[in-house]
RNA sequence: GCGCAAUUAGCUCAGUUGGAUAGAGCGUUAGCCUCCGGAGCUAAAGGUCGCAGGUUCGAUUCCUGCAUUGCGCACCA
């Protein structure tokens, strides 16, 4: 067997269903291999025996040990022990050159941990989409950074990723923004108009009044009502959209596109997608408004899509989009939703369903607040501005690193409470120093290596690797083995947080293995420069994982 | 009232195709610097995985009921 291409996983898979193979049996689809917890029970277990069909043998021990027979004859060079324990699990353990090979691999493969998951498949990170009226604040850039780091782990998954923010360019809430910034600066103009009660009340309105002013003067006072505010309106969103894409910049969140939702009404797509359910007969007129026949995939009731008075409901254009997404191929639709819309989501798969799909085609994020904390008091997160409650004045004061890592660190369905102070701190409070300092260590170590006039080898020879034989050797290989496992299960469950995980595990057995074993002041050079190896090999994986979270890797601290 | 989610150590949280004695950090306690960065490491204490049933060789994981908490239930966006 090529044992030393493969990660520890495949190679077992594949000796595993080799053996069950020349023993007449067929593989079941519930046979799992692990990477079992306790040490005394190898390095990769499997419950094949127990989960292999009746008539494949008397019993699960007596399978088992016939399968134990053949791996020991056939991957004698990679099994150091095959043992056969309690009901019928097989516990593996591999040799130590398999486990030193993996430094090679690591250096040798550029993409190390990558996985042909998503088999090329198209998929959509849709994300934040907030709508244009104001600053992004705390809890978008949570959804910013789940966003975007699930579409970073999708890529290097095996999908064709394409990032996406549709801007919601229509409807009622712009046409508050017009108004909102057109009273205001008749306001500076010295009229007496009443603010609007549902208006925006923000400063930065005032402030885009302010710059207008500025630049015409008194002049729209003469224009008419309508062209005023169309202007305002145009002028505001702008703007705020100008700041909009400054700071998922500077957050390191990249759209692609930036989808337009009044380009979608004015091409005629939402009336076109509108008669498409119609001709279906799956939107129906009742009360003088058009009704989508949700109920019938699933939703508690039919919605509206065009409402008596005549204007479109959202829905009826975010039907339209997601027909417009399934047009141009998408396998796989991902949008990141706050929480509070968690009830949008079957009415939205019922619409994928009426267009033809599975509703399995659509997956959506859900993001839960940030409740933003200073000290343990709660930050008051009203529209008013000032406070530190704009996505950008937090990364001003944190950091976008720390910010970043604490958004990936958690489940995103889960309330996550924001402490400034507490991600300020430089501590294990703050697991995105843990992680950075890891990585930081290891390049000052090379820095101190350079000086000392000793060269990383150029290539793993296993004969140096083989001097790798401690237990904190082993932990730290296995470690960087299982990064592909990491990937694999943070993409197959559109959940980032286990990257972040496996970074602080993967961290630990580095801290652990600096404070135990001494690399350039070791007498034996050949165990110098293995180690040496061994940590740019960690190094390597350690920045790839941070990449995936768009999260530095530091060269010092 | 209906629906969705959550409930795991004192605190904050991991634990996804059901696996062997349930994990991490913080906090607490006790240790580790003549040595490459102590922003670090080691160890201890700490649990009826909300409660009660069920499914099976085996359940924190799957099913049912109940309790508590949060969110949602518009011809709103």
């Amino acid at each position: 067997m090529g044992g030393s291409v493969m990660r520890a996983r495949t190679f077992v898979e594949a000796a595993l269903k080799q053996a069950v193979h020349d023993l007449g049996w067929t593989w079941p689809e519930k046979a799992t291999i692990e990477a079992p917890k306790r040490p005394e029970h190898g390095d990769m277990a499997t419950n094949v025996a127990m989960v292999l069909p009746k008539e494949a043998g008397s019993n699960p021990r007596a399978r088992a040990q016939a399968l134990q027979e053949r791996l020991l004859a056939s991957c004698a060079d990679d099994l150091a022990a095959v043992d056969v324990a309690g009901p019928g699990f097989l516990n593996l353990t591999l040799s130590p050159a398999f486990w030193q090979g993996t430094v090679a691999r690591v250096l040798q493969d550029a993409n190390f941990g990558a996985s042909s998951l998503g088999q090329g498949k198209k998929a959509q990170v849709e994300y934040v989409s907030a709508n244009p009226t104001g600053p992004l604040h705390i809890g978008h850039g949570r959804g910013a950074a789940v966003g975007d780091a699930l579409a970073r782990i999708l890529r290097f998954a095996g999908y064709a990723v394409h990032t996406e923010y549709y801007l919601n360019d229509a409807g009622r809430q712009m046409r508050l923004l017009g108004l909102s910034v057109w009273v205001r600066y008749q306001q500076l103009c010295g009229r007496q108009v009443p603010f609007p009660e549902d208006g925006y009340q923000g400063d930065y309105i005032g402030d885009i009044a302010a710059r207008i002013r500025q630049e015409r003067g008194d002049a729209l006072l003469a224009w008419s009502e309508e062209d005023a505010r169309e202007f305002c309106y145009q002028e505001g969103m702008n703007e705020i959209l100008a700041g909009i894409r400054h700071d998922l910049e500077v957050f390191r969140a990249e759209h692609q596109v930036w989808f337009s939702e009044k380009s979608l009404v004015d091409s005629g797509v939402v009336e076109a997608t509108l008669a498409d359910l119609q001709a279906k007969g799956l939107a129906y007129e009742k009360d003088g408004a058009l009704w989508f026949a949700s109920s019938r995939f699933g939703d508690d009731k039919d919605r509206v899509l065009r409402k008596s008075d005549g204007s479109l409901t959202y829905f009826a254009s975010d039907i339209a989009y997601h027909a417009h997404k399934i047009g141009r191929g998408f396998d796989l639709m991902i949008d990141v939703w706050g929480a509070d819309h968690h009830g949008y989501i079957p009415r939205m798969k019922a619409a994928v369903a009426a267009l033809g799909r599975d509703p399995e085609c659509l997956q959506v994020i859900l993001v839960q607040l940030v409740n933003l904390l200073r000290d343990g008091q709660q930050i008051a997160m009203s529209t008013r501005a000032g406070t530190f409650e704009t996505l950008a004045d937090v990364c001003a004061e944190v950091g976008v690193d720390a910010a970043r890592f604490l958004f990936l660190s958690r489940k995103s369905d889960a309330h996550l409470d924001f402490d400034l102070e507490v991600v300020k701190r430089q501590s294990m409070d703050n697991p995105v120093f843990y992680v950075q300092y890891a990585h930081a260590r290891i390049r000052s170590l090379q820095r101190k290596a350079r000086e000392a006039g000793v060269a990383l080898p150029e290539v793993a020879d296993p004969a140096l690797l083989a001097l790798l034989t401690t237990a904190e050797d082993k932990a730290l290989l296995k470690a960087l083995d299982a990064f592909g496992d990491a990937v694999e299960l943070a993409a197959r469950t559109l959940s980032p947080h286990h990257i972040s995980y496996y970074l602080m595990d993967l961290a630990g057995q580095l801290h652990r293995y600096y404070t135990e074993h001494p690399v350039l002041s070791v007498e034996d050079a050949g165990l110098r420069d293995a180690r040496l190896l061994l940590l740019e090999a960690v190094r390597r994986v350690l920045a790839r994982g941070l990449d995936l979270l768009g999260v530095d890797a530091p060269l010092r601290m």
